[in-house]
DNA sequence: CTTGGGTCCTGTGCGC
DNA sequence: TGCGCACAGGACCCAA
């Protein structure tokens, strides 16, 4: 996308968590993208003319590329080796982009929690969506001692605070669920009692889950997708998540993995290894 | 202010 | 084979 124009938008549908902004497909038409980004777990594509395209996911949202062999663009190889050829359109494909080289980029979300909106470039940060979320965990500003500030005083389970997207944002329920593993922390753990030596040890285990994820193209559970289309695969290598009964992966473990629900979403832990 | 629960929506897998 | 129910990657919104 990155560089090319939208040569046609197609909007199947006038909304998906939220409406669609006034004639989305009209204004995204036509213009170039000048950079993708992200912040959290929004996409941003910077359009020509100021205005910024947010996307979110949702739970099961994807967005893949695709392209016509035929085409020049792909023969010679300007799309990319990972771009898949253009399939049938599929249920719950809700935009589609054509761009000026001939990809083709897909929105497919079967929940419709994801959604898409144009705000301004300019002052993006102080956009309501975007303002007050926390640091990004894989940059600078996520450290040991940012979070056991952060964490002072909470008396939520440490689950549900690493879960809020203002105290350090992009983790889902699954990377907090094995970060609390790989650090030993109980997800029932008030946030405000754990030490500081051990919020330290946080910091780098949520640092390793993420890094390591990305390594693997994501955890394909169901609906994610790599751009191209692929299955990510780091849900062969979970520790605890999706693994109720199973027996716990640390070394000389008699521990089995529980399955409990807090503020209703599930965490896996072993009570062996988490306290 | 913090915290927990309900809600949006479709699809799948399980027990009966 | 069919039916009802639980559950699924997120996060807003509101009540307490």
């Amino acid at each position: 996308m990155e560089g090319q124009v939208i040569a046609r938008a197609q909007v199947n549908r006038p909304d998906l968590r939220w409406p669609f902004p006034p004639a989305m497909a009209e204004r995204l038409t036509g213009r170039h993208v000048i950079r993708l980004g992200r912040r959290s777990k929004y996409l941003l594509a910077d359009l020509e003319g100021g205005q910024t395209l947010l996307i979110h996911l949702g739970m099961s949202g994807r967005m893949t590329v695709s392209a016509d062999p035929s085409d020049p663009g792909f023969a010679a190889g300007q799309l990319g080796h990972f771009v898949h050829h253009h399939s049938m359109p599929e249920k719950h494909d809700h935009v589609v982009l054509e761009m000026g080289n001939g990809a083709r980029i897909t929105f497919n979300d079967p929940r419709r929690f994801g959604m898409m909106d144009l705000i301004a470039t300019d002052g993006i940060e102080g956009h309501r969506l975007l303002a007050g979320l926390g640091p990004e965990p894989l940059g600078n500003g996520f450290h040991a001692a940012g979070l056991l500030a952060a964490f002072n005083g909470r008396r939520a389970p440490v689950k549900a605070a690493l879960l809020d997207q203002r105290i350090v944002a992009g983790l889902g329920n699954i990377y907090v669920c094995e970060s609390l593993f790989r650090s030993g922390i109980s997800p029932t753990r008030q946030a405000g009692r754990i030490s500081p030596a051990r919020i330290a040890v946080l910091v780098s285990a949520i640092r390793d889950v993420l890094a390591q994820a990305i390594e693997a193209g994501g955890s394909s559970l169901r609906d994610f997708r790599q751009a191209g289309g692929e299955l990510g695969y780091f849900q062969h290598v979970f520790d605890v998540y999706g693994r109720e009964g199973q027996p716990c992966h640390r070394d000389g473990c008699p521990g089995v993995i529980r399955r409990i629900v807090q503020s209703g979403r599930s965490s896996f832990f072993c009570p062996q290894c988490q306290r």
